[in-house]
DNA sequence: GCCAGTCTTGGACTTCGTCCAAGTCGATGG
DNA sequence: CCATCGACTTGGACGAAGTCCAAGACTGGC
């Protein structure tokens, strides 16, 4: 768990108790948050913690590499702590939850260089919609 | 191209010239218009259109699955008119450009039951993500 | 041509996020 | 152990994209 610490200390960061408590929360549960639920969070451990200062820290994060960005509607961005494993997201339409699913097969290889139009093709995102159990009951 | 006003008639639809409009510049283009974009070229054919009647017709468009909408990032939310023919996007990182794409492979048949967690999986949406040459070269 | 009821309008409001100037604080060198 | 400097944090203002609403306008059926 202090993993993630441990790397972002060798990265340089200067470790703030702000940032500790960030990475804290997302190291914690691997849920899917929004950057207002990694807030209030942060404030129940850190009560001074700013929304800018979330909102930097996930921005750090996630061009570190260490935590996803995951946008599967114009509602609030998610923040995905599973960075380090390959996948990809099935998304409940009723009510938003996210859950890591693990496709067989390479999306990428199934884009023929025909339908590439010269882009520079270097990564794909699967987003599985449906039901979850309790959405498909209403 | 009036197959689509047409299709709207048919379902009940009272037709008015701001709808019309909104109907022909998302048949005219086969672009990824963000609603501010199709506003624009909308007034362009009928000055005293609205934003929210734009906004309001979009959204009806895709509840009748007319119209596909695509989100891909925080930006707008892009309108895609090629709904009847499954197809995949392809998006540049760098300018926000959006192609339609055709990959082989069945990503659906890709998601074993094992990792639908009892949802009801009806679509998915596979977004390649890279840099067009233009966005390449910069 | 009338009327009911659906559509449109534009402005206020919401949500999610970014920006900024001022102040604070972590960690390195002495 | 302390000073110092520059990286971090703060909160409030700002911005983009979209939604909501009450009042008025128009379509389509009769």
């Amino acid at each position: 768990m202090s993993d993630l610490l441990e790397r972002l200390r060798g990265r340089g960061w200067r470790m703030t108790s702000q940032r500790r408590v960030v990475a804290e929360v997302l190291d914690g549960e691997h849920v899917h948050l929004t950057a207002d639920e990694v807030h209030a969070r942060a404030v129940a451990k850190l009560p001074e913690i700013s929304r800018a200062t979330v909102y930097n820290t996930l921005g750090e994060l996630v061009s570190l590499g260490e935590v996803l960005e995951v946008t599967t509607d114009r509602r609030a961005k998610r923040y995905d702590p599973n960075a380090h494993q390959p996948h990809h997201h099935l998304v409940c339409a009723g009510c938003g939850a996210i859950r890591d699913v693990h496709p067989t097969g390479n999306p990428l290889a199934d884009l023929p260089d025909t339908e590439r139009f010269g882009f520079t093709v270097s990564d794909v995102e699967v987003t599985y919609r449906g039901l979850c159990p309790d959405c498909a009951k209403a």
